[in-house]
DNA sequence: CCTTGACCTCAAGCTGACTTGAAGTTGTAC
DNA sequence: GTACAACTTCAAGTCAGCTTGAGGTCAAGG
């Protein structure tokens, strides 16, 4: 496939896989003259990356995670570990999302005096120390 | 309270407490000379706040949903649709904890080529495309 | 009175993730 | 065989979301 192909089946636009091979995220399995070519599966690992994007893990992270013809490179410990900092994000977005329907739903006058709404929100605080904690250590 | 009152209390850096209030996210209720006094509710604020950013939420967006007092400024039919939104984002990411776990477990050799790792994936593609053509609208 | 330290402003800098533009190369169609 | 569209490289630009730094202000303690 040369790289219009990719583009048309992934919906990735061709500077972001030149991008992602000078990253190391995806690779090419050859060159046609100066073309990239590239073989089938790189439109699954680019669905791969951009799943790994929306749940909020970085270019670098993802790289980390799987090498580049998309089978993982870290341990099952390790991924059972980040399996386990989404499911931490996912119950974050729960709680913002149970807030927004109930403040689409609530009459109080004001959210933030709203036990409920308040109650939702403490999850979030909750995370902002540990991720700021996290950024410190590294 | 003053500012590094508000630091403790939300582990939120004066600089970012400093911008946000620039940007209209949060408001001081005076100074006491040059320094910024706060109401405790910024605490409950900046959380929110967290909370939208974790959500995926861009601080403009946070900023159209609630005014500077943390009040709901968009019509419940806004907050429900931003609500929806934010479910099909958790759903993703369950897709994307799910192919972590599986791929933690599942000892085939190419996880690309794994049928249900793929299918976990699929979601993501989808999502990848309509993230895309909302991008291309505003 | 003078120093100290917590605050202030404003401009500039930084990071991640791309995008854009200029200038060069090439396989294919006529 | 030449024109052309589709690629290529590489450097520079963009945007969000902050952070950093220089230089200034002020209240309190010694």
């Amino acid at each position: 496939m040369d790289i219009s192909e990719v583009v048309r089946q992934s919906g990735v636009p061709a500077s972001t896989l030149r991008y992602y091979e000078e990253k190391g995220l995806i690779a090419s399995v050859g060159r046609s003259g100066l073309k990239r070519l590239f073989a089938p599966r790189v439109v699954d690992q680019l669905a791969l990356i951009a799943l790994g994007r929306a749940a909020g893990f970085s270019l670098d992270e993802i790289g980390e995670m799987f090498d580049a013809d998309g089978e993982p490179t870290i341990d099952r410990q390790a991924l059972a570990a980040k399996a386990d900092e989404l499911e931490l994000t996912i119950r974050r977005l729960s709680a913002m999302r149970d807030g927004l329907r109930h403040a689409a739903n609530c009459p109080a006058p004001r959210h933030l005096e709203c036990d409920r709404f308040r109650r939702l929100m403490t999850v979030a605080s909750a995370h902002a120390k540990t991720a700021k904690a996290k950024r410190g250590k590294p």
